[in-house]
DNA sequence: TAGTGGTCTAGACCACCAT
DNA sequence: TGGTGGTCTAGACCACTAT
């Protein structure tokens, strides 16, 4: 399995780093030699090292350390988000939003943060599968931020229609209550039936990648989530974007015949 | 919306040239100054101004390409693939895989290539899933590389235990027939009635960034895929690795209450 | 052949971190 | 304070693409 290029210096380091690391020689948490020192030791410029830290770092093998070092990058536990996550069965047994029950599940702390809840246009993308008018101040937009121990793993924005969450603490208050968003929306007459998840992957863009602290190298899951109630219809769309180096998703379904 | 460190020159750069290209200024497929140029004009040495690129590819808001420049990234449509693309019905009607239907759909020609069927030792998550000795070469493992004009998108590793494939043409033939995989399982009294996928995404190895061709700044989804037959038994298990900027998941599932 | 990106050098100074 | 990564300079040569 020869790497690209295996001529050039920058590359050749490369590839003796990654052996070292794929191999256990440097294990998770292991500190790699200071670019000075990898210079010195294969003969070239640092400039040349600090390249071939860099292709590793791009393909998320170990992250720079302002100040302390170079580190071969630990491997994150994921946050595991399933469909059933959603069943009533899961909401009133632990009384849990879906995100806290699975942060739970894994003896971590959960904190959920709804940092603005304005009325606004929906993105075009959103408006198609409410069916709004994308060109009105039609849908309550509620900003979380989700957090386990601490740490930023994702940003949710849901989008509700007007019609639907007007005058309700939907679109007025932070606080859900027991049982969360869907247990609210099952009392306005919408229980969650049908979900649909569209599910892309993407580099993080720069307030993404401030916002959510993404290390170098790591991208982020962009799943545009549309719940669907008894009769059909489409009644709440959230855009969730996550750090994939701490979520991974798991669905479970039924085939059609 | 500060950019980070908006005072260093090349994050300077970066967010002028950003700003152009979201701004629709410098319209996707549009070439942007070269190097040598956006150094002279913005008074700062050539590895600065190719500091600021970078930076835009890792975004993946561009794509350099030697000898003829650097453009910004054309969006390019997402093949999508949902759970209905497993059920009988679509594969009767088609007669088609999964993957060619979608690829049809869009008008766009579709090639898959089988590139090896070997009996081997399953990795660990694989064993795991099917239930399998992890130690003996108890599964058939078949490689197939998915293309779309030409173009690489997917590859697929499919595991299936020796005990199923052992003596079919699941073991032997590069060629499926008519209503492709899944109608051998089903002939072999494996109906795929459920499917699990997990999904997580993350930047590609060198040897996949060679062989799907994927540009700078632009991940891969990685999905374990388990096809669960009529007695809740695991039958199957397939890693696709997708190119992230061709690929996207469309999931619709029922949520239990 | 001219222009482009890709790589490399040998320096310099700054910012951050541990001691 | 000394060592680390982060950024920048001003060159050089190579490899690729278009004409």
């Amino acid at each position: 399995m020869q790497p690209t290029d295996a001529q050039l210096p920058s590359r050749r380091l490369a590839h003796q780093l990654r052996e070292a690391i794929t191999s256990g020689e440097l294990p998770p948490g292991a500190k790699l030699p200071s670019e000075r020192v990898l210079a010195a030791e294969h003969g070239v410029a640092r400039n040349t090292a600090r390249e071939a830290i860099r292709l590793l770092a791009e393909e998320g093998l170990v992250t720079a350390s302002h100040g302390r070092g170079v580190f071969v990058r630990e491997k994150r536990r994921l946050l595991r988000f399933g469909s059933e996550r959603y069943s009533r069965t899961t909401r009133e047994s632990t009384g849990l939003s879906p995100y806290r029950a699975e942060v739970a599940r894994q003896g971590r702390t959960a904190r959920v943060e709804c940092t603005s809840i304005t009325r606004t246009v929906p993105p075009v993308d959103v408006a198609e599968r409410l069916g709004v008018d994308p060109e009105s101040e039609s849908v309550v937009r509620r900003e979380n931020w989700y957090y386990a121990d601490d740490e930023p793993v994702q940003v949710g924005i849901t989008y509700i229609p007007w019609e639907i969450a007007g005058g309700s603490v939907l679109a007025t208050s932070a606080q859900m209550g027991k049982g969360s968003l869907y247990a609210r929306f099952e009392e306005l007459g919408h229980a969650i039936t049908t979900v649909r998840e569209e599910v892309t992957a993407r580099m993080p863009t720069p307030e993404e990648t401030r916002g959510l602290a993404v290390p170098d190298g790591v991208p982020v899951l962009d799943v545009l989530h549309t719940g669907i109630d008894q009769d059909g219809r489409a009644f709440e769309v959230t855009r969730f974007v996550m750090r994939a180096d701490l979520n991974g998703l798991d669905y479970r379904m039924p085939v059609e015949q």
